[in-house]
DNA sequence: AACTATTTATAAG
DNA sequence: TATTATAAATAGT
């Protein structure tokens, strides 16, 4: 990354070493913070210099992080450090710590992450509350379908509903313009049926958040879904 | 330091924040490993990504480097206040209380329970989360299926040959009864195929762990297959 | 420490 | 996942 690629092994000069060290230092907390931020993730990084100077970075707290560290690795099967900790709040600690790394264990094992220690019968029993989890995701997601769908039936009546009562209206004040009215506006008849309501979602601009790039045609779906109120 | 300059603050796109996480992780990561080499510096990076996966990296040994870190925090000096340290255990204890409630509420969705308050969008996060798990789970059950499959395969052509022998010592030391051992084991030819080895798997019942009396090649399986080490 | 010529990292596609 | 144009890091001054 400079004028010359420098080999990745021990500077012996003391000097150069130190003014790389003190470079990529800088670049390398840079680093570890930018990745905090950008990915929301929990960094911890710590650094003795070679003449045994700390620094340290830590995106939240370090003592939580070494903490959560030290849980997952118990895990994963290293040893404890038992230490520390005599009382009686402490072993509730230990013991939320545990709970807290047995559920998210489960999760990542749902995940289809860390399988590796699972019997094929425990490997059955996951695959059938996955499959079990699955299927009521996908019922609960299509009723919440159909219930937009609905909503929008009703709300797409009484817009035309309304339209034709306009309609009605302007034609009574100015009939030489109903003409007009009749061929600019979109909404051809006052039931629109199910089907058409269904196109519309697929063909309706999104709204919100994001990428609203001009060719995304995905309609928003969702809660709560105060823009349809 | 790409096609185009990125602003440093959390990456909304679950997809994109992903990606970049997984390419900047890297990166940190050999920057890490780098400065530790050039400088011959102590380093140690956690890093947990926004789903709570654990990655780490350390030059000597992380649980030596943590300790080193707490011993310079101490001594470089912050005098304990007691009521201050009470209120950061209970601040802790609390936080992990909100972690495991939100990680069982989590395995609870993935299980279809307490689904109510999800929007569409959600329940397609989840619905994909629990397909690719279960891809992931099925893949691994498979897998060990195979395995126990080919270590069966192992050892039934072992007994069909250590049968075969035996046949062979009894027919030469009684020429006679040649007849009745050929009719009456079931084993008939030293070669068993896949699909023999498959029908026995799916007929066997009980195993008991052990009787290696030569003819028994029915077997649970499951780990742990230390019957078979 | 400030300055480039280069190498590296990485955002987008 | 691999590629590529560009931003960023940094080795040697």
């Amino acid at each position: 990354m400079a004028r010359e690629r420098r080999e990745i092994k021990r500077i012996e000069s003391a000097a150069a070493r130190q003014v790389t060290f003190s470079k990529r230092r800088r670049g390398l907390f840079k680093k570890a913070e930018e990745l905090s931020v950008l990915c929301d993730a929990d960094v911890a990084l710590i650094v003795f210099s070679s003449t045994g100077k700390l620094s340290h970075f830590a995106s939240s707290s370090m003592d939580e992080i070494i903490d959560k560290y030290n849980t997952h690795s118990n895990n994963l099967g290293k040893a404890e450090q038992p230490s520390l900790d005599l009382n009686l709040e402490h072993s509730k600690y230990a013991h939320l710590n545990e709970q807290l790394a047995e559920a998210s264990l489960r999760l990542r094992q749902m995940r289809g992450e860390e399988l590796e220690g699972l019997s094929i019968d425990e490997l059955q029993q996951l695959e059938k509350n996955l499959e079990a989890g699955l299927h009521r995701v996908m019922l609960t997601k299509d009723q919440q379908f159909m219930e937009q769908i609905s909503e929008l039936q009703r709300k797409s009546s009484q817009l035309a509903e309304e339209n034709m009562q306009l309609r009605n209206q302007v034609s009574q004040i100015s009939p030489a313009e109903k003409q007009v009215v009749d061929t600019e506006n979109f909404v051809t008849e006052e039931g629109q049926s199910s089907e058409s309501v269904m196109t519309a979602l697929h063909s309706g601009s999104s709204q919100s958040q994001d990428n609203d790039d001009g060719s995304d045609v995905s309609l928003k779906l969702g809660l709560p879904c105060g823009a349809w109120k």
